[in-house]
DNA sequence: GTAAAATCTTTTACCGAGTTAATGTTTTCC
DNA sequence: GGAAAACATTAACTCGGTAAAAGATTTTAC
């Protein structure tokens, strides 16, 4: 059933990911070519791009995660939990499992340095958050996802996206691997406090000027 | 003080602008090519990337404006008008003057149609929105803007992206101009809300598990 | 008005990401 | 073992973007 085959892949998949994550975290994402990458891992240009659509892939190679942990989270949820509570039942969840996505340390910074110095990763990592936002609006919302659903899923990614950068800032400025994670609960705390009051509070009548 | 220097650049720069959008409009953004533009406006490829740098910037030629009047908004508000309601009144202003970032119309969708048929140019509008969170935290909280400043100026341009996206899909399901606008607002109003609360919403503790 | 300096444009040549099509090589399955 | 399917490679190409040098135009100074 082509197992060597199968296996093969999954090869030189891994192989191209960890040759290109070594390379791009030495001397940075704009200065290592496709083709380089391609010749240290023994396999051509065109192969390369066979197994990542895009370059960044490489890179972000996890990252569609986000995803899936988010559907899981809402669809394993025990009755009568909210959907907000649900996912800051994921986030303690992957903060003790020390998931890069919920937690904040030298090797997750590092990581973020390197992409912090290229634009074009930086434009992907948005993508990939805008993606997440609708994937989001249709788990809450289903099929026919409203403005007020894609809004308040857009502050959750947001909340995520927003104190993950505090944590590295807090991190990076010389704070400790418990300042940065407790900026990091702290902010998605507020963030998620705000949600749970949107799905409910009435909209504010505008003043007359 | 070289006159003729600077009108012949403005002219040159507006042509291409208005050359460029046009066949964007007709063909879609990826299936024209920059020398094809150049050529269409009587110059060289290089002359296109020495007045824009980016080919997308040929499209998004007026969305830098949007730090600018956040800027204005934030920087003239009468005393004791709080930031957010300054905004408000800055998005009543825009709409009132039927400015595309505020109002939605038959013009404006077709525009946006041609952003969202091109990945290139919805990463640049995304790039934009980011900058204009960036700015606004630092309106919102000066050059030390914290994290909480950065997810209050998150949630706003959020909200503002969110209520134009609504509208346009409002608009495009057969709505009226009318009731796309009203989707704006409506939005825009409930989002607002939100943010004015969270200001001074404690943020809630999480329970055990 | 003219010459020199400053500024802008063009030409040419190049790089790197990504695509396409044809050819070559492995793996699978019978 | 051999045909068919799956995968990799080569080669040639497109397009966005950059760099450097040469050419043209405008400005400034005299």
């Amino acid at each position: 059933m082509g197992e060597l085959r199968e296996s093969k892949k999954r090869d030189t998949r891994q192989r191209l990911s960890n040759v290109a994550t070594e390379m791009f975290s030495a001397r940075g994402f704009d200065r290592v070519t496709v083709e380089e990458i391609a010749a240290a891992a023994n396999v051509s240009k065109v192969t390369v791009f066979n197994y990542f659509a895009r370059k960044e892939d490489l890179f972000l190679d996890r990252e569609g995660d986000v995803k899936l942990f988010i559907r899981e989270a809402l669809g394993e949820r025990p009755k009568g939990q909210s959907p907000i509570d649900a996912l800051r039942g994921l986030v303690d969840r992957l903060s003790e499992r020390k998931h890069p996505f919920a937690r904040v340390d030298s090797q997750t910074v590092a990581w973020w340095r390197v992409v912090g110095a290229s634009p074009s990763l930086e434009a992907r990592v948005r993508e990939i958050g805008d993606e997440a936002v609708e994937a989001l609006a249709l788990e809450l919302a289903g099929p026919k996802a409203d403005g007020l659903a894609r809004l308040v899923a857009g502050m959750i990614i947001l909340t995520w996206r927003t104190a993950y950068a505090e944590a590295i800032r807090v991190f990076e400025h010389g704070g400790s691997v418990k300042k940065a994670n407790a900026a990091f609960i702290a902010l998605i705390d507020r963030g998620f406090a705000v949600v749970r009051q949107t799905a409910v509070s009435a909209p504010r009548r505008k003043e007359p000027r």
